[in-house]
DNA sequence: AAGTAACACAACCGCCAACGA
DNA sequence: CTCGTTGGCGGTTGTGTTACT
């Protein structure tokens, strides 16, 4: 029907923003909350689309973004969550408070994918790229592995998506609340914030004030007075963070009221039937949903300061991949007198191909695949799922 | 010192799913 | 059920900065 983007709109200013503009957008959503990005540019002052204004705010502008280096907890869990999801930046978002989908979008493509790459590890399958020398042995059965854990965890995503649609049908009463689906991820960072506050603060976003609303990395706004309460398509997108609330063994307002809704929705997925979720259940042993255990494989290498929830405990398994991938990774890095500070894309300047590291290759490849194999096996339930 | 290449990151674009009228 | 609107996601591009020649 030849419908204009947003941005099409002749007069609408494109390209970096202004610290004015920045300024115009942190007060008004400051005051009133973001509610409609639609209109939001008009009745903030910005000639700028809607579209503009959301991507500049959860970016950029939202006060619970962690900015600068990655740290090494951080590289780590990226790797191993990309080995399991693929290119699902958001999913891997919830998984890294205060990082944005976007910045870890960048970071992947600008250094992890590269430094995987040298390392003759293809970064798309997390595969060696010379299979063939590994094909014989326990890699071929590993690399199964893997396949299907991300079958699995699609699946997953999916009933989640399911189930954050028929949590909302049924919880009205929540819809009273700030935010009501507000997501794990932005739990923690508030438990964090709050317990830690005095220097738990978000950096480098003036204006608002710490120990406010945090959001998700991926949220939208619920500020100041909550009027502009988290919208449908905030509930539907952050249906997976919304179960990793079941997941969660730290204290809050009410974690019972949320538990009990997801085990609740959890008994209730019924469209899935691909998976039998019940018999896995059952497999695990455990009365926990399995995204409570996959979320507590995929943080259990994150023990690092950033993760404000840790003081709930919950995520101090006994795990191998402390010296996974990326001190792995790092470790070759090191050797090349790389720095962290990108210093191993110069590596070809000094004459190295990055290709061809024969045997030394080899082993590294076999280590890179046994840390992801470590991570898998780490579940703290020795899940029959992997 | 100037020109060029490489890098890093912000921002944009197109597509899609969900919702509501 | 259909269709328009909206927001979110992932891929890509654009731009400023840094390193190198």
């Amino acid at each position: 029907m030849g419908r204009l983007a947003c941005c099409e709109k002749v007069g609408l200013k494109k390209g970096p923003w202004t610290p004015e503009e920045d300024q115009k957008l942190l007060a008004y959503i400051e005051e009133h909350g973001h509610g409609s990005w639609r209109s939001l540019p008009s009745k903030a002052g910005l000639e700028r689309c809607g579209k503009s204004c959301r991507l500049r705010w959860t970016n950029y502008l939202r006060p619970d973004i962690k900015r600068g280096k990655f740290s090494l907890q951080e590289e780590q869990t990226i790797i191993q969550l990309h080995a399991l999801l693929g290119n699902r930046w958001s999913a891997i978002a919830t998984h890294l408070p205060k990082r944005t989908d976007n910045e870890i979008k960048n970071y992947w493509n600008t250094h992890l994918k590269k430094r995987l790459t040298k390392m003759g590890i293809d970064p798309v399958t997390h595969k060696p790229k010379n299979d063939a020398l590994h094909s014989s042995d326990g890699q071929s059965k590993s690399a199964a592995k893997l396949s299907h854990m991300a079958q699995w965890e699609s699946a997953r995503l999916e009933a989640e998506a399911r189930l954050a649609r028929e949590s909302k049908l049924r919880s009205q009463p929540l819809k009273h609340q700030r935010n009501p689906s507000r997501p794990l991820v932005a739990f923690k960072s508030w438990m964090g914030s709050s317990s830690k506050s005095s220097n738990g603060s978000p950096k480098g976003v003036p204006g608002i004030g710490n120990g406010g609303d945090l959001e998700s990395p991926t949220s939208t706004l619920t500020l100041s007075d909550g009027t502009h309460g988290v919208t449908n398509n905030s509930v539907r997108r952050h249906s997976k963070q919304m179960i990793e609330f079941v997941g969660a063994s730290g204290s809050s307002s009410d974690p019972t009221l949320i538990k009990q809704e997801g085990e609740n929705d959890w008994k209730g997925l019924g469209g899935l039937d691909s998976i039998n979720f019940e018999e896995i259940k059952d497999g695990i042993g455990s009365t926990a949903p399995f995204t409570a255990i996959f979320h507590e494989i995929t943080m259990s290498g994150l023990e690092g300061p950033w993760i404000p929830g840790d003081t709930t405990g919950s995520y101090h398994m006994e795990s191998q991949t402390e010296e996974g991938f990326t001190s792995l990774l790092l470790k070759r890095s090191g050797d090349r007198s790389m720095s962290d500070d990108g210093g191993d894309d110069d590596t070809d300047r000094g004459g190295r191909t990055g290709t061809g590291h024969g045997a030394e290759s080899c082993e590294d490849n076999k280590n890179y695949w046994d840390s992801i194999l470590n991570f898998v096996n780490s579940s703290p339930s020795e899940s029959p799922l992997f």
